[in-house]
DNA sequence: TACGAAAGTGGAATCGATTCCATATCGAAT
DNA sequence: ATTCGATATGGAATCGATTCCACTTTCGTA
């Protein structure tokens, strides 16, 4: 490797010229510029941001923790993360959790001793102990996907979306909707999406039964089998919300290897849009949380606190519902 | 921050004993050693990186370069590079091309400067400009997806699976295949999969009509033209063969806007399996390279270079056919 | 002609770690 | 009693940059 010890000394100048160069801080003849420029060009020098940022306290790197990369949701974000990344000259550290909930606080630990200027966090609970290492953290933290006390964060509109979808399936006839959740240890997807789910049924008057409901772990598996789960039921509904696309997948499948036929015997509606549902029989019926869209704006944010702004702000995203077939 | 000296100071020792308590070599007494604990304890103390890198040379990052993240080839793949990274501390750093084939050598000389320790490549060519810059670089590069000359890579079976593709397509009784290919700067994608179809047919005495080929660049609305383009010609073949899933996506959306049915009016292989493919109608036939146990490969790969093997390897991964009815 | 500001440059300290080397203590073995 | 190896510790150099400061030269203007 090349340093700025070996340019200054083939261009015959101090390494403060050379950095001052680089900088475009402070004075620098025609002439060392030009020698410094060449001796650059023919080592290919490339200055090393470990020291560039132990002086400067600055990496250009921001850290980006969230469950799984391999599903639709997260790398639409992580795509519209990094296109505001890039336009800012940041590089960006991934981690996964794998839902493992002491990995986020232990990744909010390590990113920092990796020095990244800010963290975006793609969140799955409010534990205190998450709000607190949040709080502890001395750079900038930003949280996606809840709503996260004391800290600049952006979320879906949980509760509204659902709530609009659930009345959506009522004006369309159904009267016997069942529900698909997730635990209550995530308060956007877990709660607020159950809640609205509750408080629609009873807004129009609606009876709500108890084994309508079973809950999954993200998976497709789980998805899959909760929905066996209410359909071995003495009763069956005639439509099933499912509050994320991955479950979704799972609950369609087992309907699938079980001849029922959607909607004609059953319903469907879910979270999130896939790239393939729009093009495949049954057209999913889906709240489009506009993923990308948010993975720029909760970026924007972050950058802006990275530019000194102090305040935290809280936004709620926009979100639109695309009708398909499957209702 | 906190940083050695803050440590060293209130557990009175020298800075010297802090890091050779840290690393574990030298000797330490045991007094010392539960004082240094204690006041790391209190104080939070995270060694920063910056300074270690600078000084051992090795940050404990790899970087990524990849195409676009979210597809879900892409996606499976960062899926297994981070099981491997992650079992051996590493982490990523994730950089993105959106296809400009210049980015990749950029990226190349940025991920050096940011002193990753490796180097992870999802090749899409093999110019010479390239395989320059991956010689040149002082970190270990290895490449998924291409033949890469002098360089540590593993590729993916694109001539025997295509061929193996078509081959199961006549069996199955069609005469008339068409193809949606590629540009040919991407060896194995451009070159040889359309090799593949063209002896295939040859050997099966088949004729070959210049007209039942068109060609995508990896997206799903340059699959849908391109499929537009095959469909337009006086007379119509009876299936198509779509080199990457997304284009076919793009292929199949156009067939069933133009109530084309699958398969009885033409049947649709690719290669690429997707989450939802297998749970929707029509259930996808399609070459299977499993993404993510090739990401885990050649992560393990760039695991043994960074421990100081040497020579280069070159792997051909394998792949599996998963029968649907869209055939 | 003189003087102060602007232009140009290098020296040295610094960031936060690691690591080599010198030094000191102590117990065991000769 | 002396010596030697093991244990324990701190000082100082170093990694590759940035930045402050001091110093010199140049130049326009009073």
């Amino acid at each position: 490797m090349t340093t700025i010890n070996d340019i200054a000394r083939l261009a015959n100048v101090s390494r403060s010229t050379v950095s001052r160069h680089l900088n475009k801080n402070g004075y620098v003849s025609q002439e060392a510029q030009e020698r410094i420029d060449k001796v650059i060009k023919e080592t290919g020098y490339l200055p090393s941001q470990s020291a560039q940022s132990l002086r400067t306290k600055k990496t250009g790197v921001v850290g980006v923790i969230l469950p799984k990369i391999s599903t639709e949701t997260a790398s639409r974000v992580v795509d519209g993360i990094n296109q505001v990344l890039q336009e800012n000259d940041y590089q960006m550290l991934l981690t996964q959790t794998l839902l493992q909930k002491e990995k986020e606080i232990a990744f909010i630990k390590l990113l920092q001793s990796r020095n990244v200027d800010g963290i975006i966090l793609l969140g799955t609970n409010t534990d205190e102990a998450l709000v607190e290492e949040i709080q502890k953290a001395d750079v900038p933290v930003v949280v996606l996907g809840q709503e996260m006390p004391g800290t600049t964060s952006i979320h879906y509109p949980d509760y509204k979306a659902t709530a609009e979808m659930i009345s959506y399936m009522i004006d369309k006839g159904y009267r016997d909707i069942s529900f698909i959740g997730v635990a209550e240890d995530d308060p956007a997807v877990g709660i607020m999406r159950k809640e609205a789910y509750l408080a629609t049924l009873k807004q129009h008057n609606l009876p709500f039964l108890a084994e309508r409901i079973a809950y999954g772990d993200f998976s497709i598996d789980s998805g899959y089998h909760a929905m066996e789960t209410i359909m071995n039921q003495t009763t069956k509904p005639d439509a099933v919300f499912v509050v994320t696309d991955n479950m979704a997948v799972g609950a369609m499948q087992y309907l699938k290897e079980n001849h029922y036929h959607i909607p004609e015997d059953i319903g469907i509606a879910t979270t999130g849009v896939s790239r393939l549902s729009k093009y495949i029989e049954p057209v999913l019926t889906t709240i489009d949380f506009r993923n990308e869209e948010a993975g720029t704006a909760i970026t924007r944010l972050l950058m802006e606190q990275l530019n000194g702004y102090k305040k935290t702000k809280k936004l709620t995203h926009t979100y639109r519902r695309l009708s398909g077939n499957s209702l």
